[in-house]
DNA sequence: GTCATATCTTGACCTGTGTCAGAAAAAGCC
DNA sequence: GGCTTTTTCTGACACAGGTCAAGATATGAC
């Protein structure tokens, strides 16, 4: 009964956290009937901020939780043969890091803050366990993977066909709509991440990201003030992403 | 009670097809129950086989099956802007092809026959309602999605990082231990796919696949009769690929 | 079998991007 | 504030791999 009694108090502290979050339309609870988000409320853990540089998991690590971003950005990456970063993939609030950990029981890749960064902790048994009990938590679950293969295939797309100039290119039309759908500027954003890590991400050079970027800003494309980016004009730099077909799905990769 | 009667036989006539197929221990069924395997049975449909170049679905389609191959090959891509195919994948038996369509109820890929395949097709909507049932199954299927998106991740590094040596030795390296997994040689197998396939999946021009392989061949790596590849030394392959951290998993993808 | 078509190989050449080097700017730090 | 360290930018140059071309080999149709 004190067990029950403590969930209660647990969740009259935190309840309706996921309700009262400026993300909960992109996150998890998508979809959930209150009452279920009630539940899911109660298995989340809100962690204190990473500091920039602070890691989430590490690689190799044993696996029991997903996280989803509340604020920040991190990255994920694994060390290569050589002993070289390279970068998999970068994470903004609403999206959730840690999936392809289910598989082998520990963290494949390495995550770390970019920048000041909070985090809401999602113990995956549980999880799986409320997905029994919530068809439609199920379901988001598996779209959220699905998602995600479709997303990282795009990306290999990206890696394997195109140029420097139309990777530059869909990286940022890519992070633009990923700000837009948390309802900020698509045209005006700043990047957390540094050239070297957008180049390492791209499969790229320092330099060539850094060139790139700047002839950009010499054809009026984009504006540029450091880490702040301002996407000038939107229709060109769609047709270098490629309008057809395949470029909606690029634009919409999160 | 009709219903009841035509299922019962249906499930006479094709039961036990996942505990009898020798993929079992590879594919879905993994660790489920004797019992459980018959209920999976019962919502699978073995298809006809395709022949070479017919496709198993298109890029645009309704998502409602996933298929896990039986025998043959298979390949999935997508058609860039510029009309050009970008191959993301190719599949071997036991594998499951189209799980990138559960999120948008379309497959954003195309999947076609490499050769003459077979497959079972898996309804998802009752593969999700039988995971509800079968603990093990939803599991399961989280860890064969959380799988995937862990070796997509591995292929961005190999597209990103890696020089055309490397890359076509991680192809073959990879196919061997898939061939290896289902009981086959891990030295000596036939590439169902074309150079110019190769090509496509690995980000480099079908003529750099050719002259690779050749050179492998001189260099004593591997002995090549056209499609047929036996790989004579593998310390020297798998130190192209990287020996340390990441070589593992390299070799490891499926 | 013969012919037609697709795939594979090889050579010669070209180009986009990496590498190296150094200067300029920004970010941390005491 | 000034100092150090990191990040970004720019230029000069090199080379891996793309492109073009042409011949060789394999595959398929009839």
């Amino acid at each position: 009964m004190s067990a029950t009694h403590a969930q209660t108090r647990f969740n009259s502290t935190l309840t309706s956290q996921c309700q009262n979050c400026s993300l909960s339309a992109l996150c998890l609870p998508i979809a959930l009937a209150d009452e279920d988000i009630n539940k899911l409320d109660q298995i989340i853990e809100r962690k204190k901020p990473l500091k920039k540089g602070d890691f989430l998991f590490r690689q190799g690590e044993k696996f029991d939780s997903v996280y989803a971003v509340r604020s920040g950005t991190l990255k994920t990456f694994n060390i290569t043969s050589v002993g070289e970063e390279q970068i998999t993939g970068f994470y903004c609030p609403s999206e959730l890091v840690g999936l392809s950990g289910v598989d082998s029981d520990t963290y494949p890749v390495s995550a770390k803050a970019l920048e000041t960064t909070t985090v809401c902790e999602i113990p995956f048994t549980h999880l799986e366990e409320l997905s029994t009990q919530i068809p439609s938590l199920r379901h988001q679950l598996f779209k959220v993977m699905s998602r995600k293969i479709s997303d990282d295939q795009q990306m290999m797309v990206l890696l394997g066909k195109k140029n420097a100039d139309e990777k530059v290119a869909s990286f940022l039309l890519n992070l633009s709509n990923r700000f837009k759908k948390r309802g900020y500027s698509a045209s005006a954003f700043r990047l957390s991440m540094s050239r070297g890590e957008i180049g390492n991400y791209l499969g790229l050079a320092v330099e060539t990201v850094s060139r790139v970027i700047t002839r950009f800003q010499k054809n009026e494309l984009i504006h540029v003030d450091g880490k702040e980016i301002e996407i000038v004009n939107f229709p060109e730099m769609q047709k270098l992403v490629g309008i057809a077909s395949d470029c909606g799905k690029i634009a919409n990769i999160r």
